[in-house]
DNA sequence: TATTCTATTCAGAACCTTTTGAAAGGACCG
DNA sequence: CGGTCCTTTCAAAAGGTTCTGAATAGAATA
């Protein structure tokens, strides 16, 4: 049975997605479920995903579990089944927010952390250092400052852009046109 | 030779920085590399960059393209020297900017022509559909358009970013704050 | 031109991630 | 209970990515 115009897109759609989600990290798989997921209208289960995209069960279950684990897909229970299935969030901007809050925390959090460190450590050693070498100290501080304070902010522009989520976006889109003159 | 402090932190910082990369898809010796160089306060050449991350002149080599190419650090000549040598970006903002403009064009791009692909297809096939069908073809219409719709708005708002950035990270992180109440 | 110094390439090796499938676990049902 | 249905786990295999180092190329010098 030849595929209609609509699975043929959407299976454009999940291969592409998949392969965006391996360059920023993500596994293929994981990608490909998300999308086929987000497309799809109504909840599937495990034998469905598993028949949609030709993987493995086991392939399927872990993945399966990893999304929800980022929080962008959810399980559902039917009344008289006892398979689960899942089912996708679906509005855009709550999966980018939900993605950006997971990302700072697995990924953001652990620089940030060893980076005050790393400032902290040559704050120590700079009172015992001779004028030449204080500078070379002074100097790497500055560069560990940079990149904190980059954090912050860009920190900050995305809690006032989660905060006015969706419906704000474009009035906020307008304010900052106007700040950047 | 023990390393003083400053040695630490920088090795400290570099091995970071290099999972960081690893978990947003690039690779950790590219990362590290980066990080050495963004620490380093002149530029060093191959046999430096080799010793200190203690990786092969190949590996050295490739990465170090690699940065030329994503426009993260640049080459470096000296007088009576034969050698190349290798400088990074300092300014955050300009290599967050970098960034983010190499990923769109390498990244994001593609995932947007596709989905506008698959909407072409949609819409084309949506006339011969019965009216059970025609109404999934605009369900999915709708996904694909909340995506783009997401792209263009995320896209406006680096812009206006990267715009304010330039001429200093103060006063945007003041304005929001006032935006932000 | 031959020599020296440096950069690049790339096949194979090493390493890391992902996937499979079978076995174990757990929940519900009769 | 024992059987059925479904999920999870995990060791081994497959598949992919990255790294090495020796060969190659190129460019400046003598």
């Amino acid at each position: 049975m030849p595929l209609t115009a609509v699975e043929n897109a959407r299976n454009l759609f999940i291969r592409r997605w998949g392969e965006m989600g391996a360059s920023w990290g993500i596994s293929r798989t994981m990608a490909e479920l998300h999308a086929l997921l987000y497309l799809s209208n109504e909840p599937l289960c495990t034998d469905d995903v598993m028949a949609q995209l030709s993987i493995s069960r086991g392939n399927a279950s872990m993945n399966l579990r990893e999304l929800v684990n980022w929080g962008l897909i959810h399980r559902v229970h039917r009344r008289g089944d006892r398979k689960e299935y899942f089912e996708a969030e679906k509005d855009v901007w709550q999966m980018f927010e939900t993605i950006i809050r997971e990302r700072r925390r697995r990924e953001v959090l652990p620089i940030v952390e060893t980076i005050e460190r790393c400032r902290s450590i040559v704050e120590a050693e700079k009172k015992t250092l001779p004028a030449t070498l204080r500078r070379t100290a002074e100097e790497d501080q500055k560069r560990y400052a940079d990149i904190l304070e980059f954090c912050e902010v860009m920190n900050s522009i995305f809690n006032l852009v989660s905060r006015v989520g969706k419906t704000g976006v474009r009035p906020l889109a307008k304010a900052l046109g106007k700040l950047a003159g």
